[in-house]
DNA sequence: CTTGATTAGTTCGACTTCGTACTATATATA
DNA sequence: TATATATAGTACGAAGTCGAACTAATCAAG
C-alpha cells in the first residue's frame, strides 16, 4: 500500500540508462584525449598500469594488477608485454611463489609516467577551468559507490 | 600572487585522474552487466543503436547514427551489419542522396528493444535499491557537462 | 557541361580485448 | 607421501574497434 500512484515503476530505469550512456561516452572521449598525448603505440592502459605501480609501489604480480583494474589476466599479460617491449618494466621471479612474477618499474618507466603527467597537465588545467574541481570531487563518492556495487554484483 | 600556499597546482589533476579511472571501470562493468542480459552475439552497441532508432525515429543514415554515438563510420558499418544479419534493421535507398542509405527498424528490432528493456529491469531495480535514484539523477548534470566539454574539445 | 574537390559508405589490415585451453606450481586431503 | 584440486601465467583464436585507402555520388567553379 505504500506504492506511489504513478504508473511507472518505483525505480525508473531511464535515469540509469542515461547514466550509463553518459559514462560510456565520457570513457571513450577521455581515452581518446589521453592517448593523443601519449607516445605513438602506448595506450591509456599502459599509462594506467605504470601510474598504478608508481603510486602504490612496484613489485606487484600481474594478477594483482589485473584485479586492480578489473580486467582478465590475459589482457594484463598483453599489456605488460607491451610495457616490457617499451622498456618501462622488468619482470623478476617471485620468491614467494614460483608460478608468479613481480613487476618492477624501470627508470624509463618512471620517466614515461612523469612525462605523461606533465603533458596531460595543460589539458587538465583547461578542463578545470570549465568543470569546477569541487563538482568533480563531489561526484567521486557517487561514482565510487556505483563502481563498487557493479563490482560486487558481477555475473549472477 | 593569488596562488594558494599549497605546493600543488591550482587544478590538482589527481581528482580528474581518479574521476576518469572510475568512469572507465564503470563503463566496463556496466557493459558486461548489460551484455549478460542480451541474446548471444549482441552487444551493448547493438542495443544502443536500436534503442536510439526506437526513441528518436528510424530512417536515419549510418553516418548520422555514427555521429550520435561518437564512433567512426567504419565501426557503424560493422554494427549495422550485425543488426541486419539479426533481422533487426533493413536498409532502404536514400532518395535524397544515392550514396547513402536509410536505416529502418523491423518489427523484430522493436521487439528486441522492448525485450531487452524488460530483461534489464530487475537489474536496474536492484541497483536502485543500493544506489539512490536521486544520487544518480544528481550526478547526471555534471556528467552531461563533462561529456559536452570533452566532445567540444576533441583533437586540438 | 566539365573538371576538381567533398562526402557516404565499404573493404582491408593492425591492434586490443577476452574466453578457452594448457602448463607449471602450490595447496589440501587422505 | 601421494593424489586431487586450485591457482599464476601464457598461447591461441574469435570478435570488436578504428585508421587508411578505395568507390560511387554529390557539389562547386569555371
Amino acid at each position: 500500500m505504500d506504492k506511489p500512484d504513478t504508473p511507472t515503476k518505483s525505480g525508473d530505469p531511464r535515469v540509469f540508462f542515461e547514466l550509463f550512456n553518459e559514462v560510456g561516452i565520457i570513457s571513450q572521449l577521455s581515452r581518446a584525449l589521453f592517448e593523443a598525448r601519449l607516445p605513438d603505440g602506448l595506450l591509456v592502459t599502459h599509462f594506467s598500469v605504470v601510474n598504478h605501480l608508481a603510486r602504490l609501489g612496484d613489485g606487484k604480480t600481474p594478477l594483482e594488477i589485473a584485479n586492480a583494474f578489473q580486467v582478465p589476466k590475459t589482457t594484463m599479460t598483453h599489456t605488460l608485454a607491451g610495457l616490457e617491449k617499451a622498456g618501462f618494466i622488468t619482470t623478476e621471479p617471485n620468491a614467494d611463489d614460483k608460478r608468479s612474477k613481480r613487476i618492477k618499474l624501470t627508470k624509463a618507466g618512471h620517466a614515461f609516467r612523469d612525462q605523461a603527467v606533465q603533458l596531460l597537465g595543460p589539458d587538465l588545467e583547461r578542463l578545470a577551468q570549465e568543470i569546477a574541481l569541487e563538482d568533480a570531487a563531489a561526484a567521486l563518492p557517487f561514482l565510487r559507490s556505483l563502481r563498487t556495487y557493479l563490482d560486487n554484483n558481477r555475473a549472477d
